[in-house]
DNA sequence: GTGTTTGCAAAGTGTTTGCAATTTA
DNA sequence: TAAATTGCAAACACTTTGCAAACAC
């Protein structure tokens, strides 16, 4: 017989974060969280479940990103004035971005370092640092 | 009697890089270049236009805008995934953005720094690094 | 005059919302 | 059973498009 409780360590984290682990946030957190870190639309990750056999209708969708997102598992990137983007990685990072195809891509954190960063305006403070680095296919 | 040919400069700009001076054209390149550098969105732009006494249609606007931006003369900054801003500074330099109150502050170029930024991948190069530093009012 | 630009209204995207039916605990 | 969650369809906000009338040169 296979793994006993294959879903145990997810259904915990969902726990951990408030949320109840209904049959869709767990396939949902298994397609994104099981396997190497990724970046998916909402519209990708829908495409995705109903492939995978999971029956999730866009809006749970669009639902389930937002509450992941609140629940500090999940993080949005903002590279695309039509798409909104979500990251599994939640560590400190930045991202490539081909404008031509919406590729998306990590750099790891501790590479790229920005500084000399003056002080934010009176009355404010910085809750994050995005560095994105546009490209284009070398022609 | 002030100043004979206010507009003068504004024209030529346009001419300069193949856009024809039209009325609305004119006028929107006064209300975004005449004056200190200055964050837009379309909805922004067009009720000013419209308190300022210009008959503009929103369709033209964004036209306008991407106009203006494809002739190098306005700069699209993504920070938000609902609206999209443009910037009439084109040189090099990052941004502050209030997230809450969709406030858009520019940081001067030369004082942010970023550094060991990896190569792209295979077959890319690099169009533009941008930093967005955001912020939130202090609690 | 000829080609460009404009404005309107309609169509398109991607995303959010209201609410009844379903599911979880 | 009580409270949370889901799915649908309708509503939304922002942006783009098609095409006839108006305008620049």
């Amino acid at each position: 017989m296979e793994g006993a409780r294959p879903f145990a360590g997810t259904i915990e984290r969902l726990r951990e974060v408030g949320l109840r682990p209904t049959r869709q946030r767990l396939a949902l957190a298994r397609l994104l969280f099981d396997g190497a870190d990724r970046h998916v639309t909402a519209e990708m990750l829908h495409s995705e479940a109903l492939t995978a056999g999971i029956k999730v209708s866009l809006a749970t969708i669009y639902n389930t990103l937002h509450q992941f997102t609140r629940a500090g598992i999940l993080r949005q990137v903002v590279v695309d004035p039509t798409r909104a983007y979500f990251d599994t990685n939640t560590d400190e990072h930045h991202h490539f971005f081909v404008e031509a195809s919406g590729t998306l891509e990590d750099i790891p954190g501790e590479r790229v370092r920005v500084t000399d960063i003056p002080a934010p305006p009176e009355g404010t403070e910085i809750t994050r640092v995005d560095v994105i680095v546009r490209l284009k296919p070398r022609g």
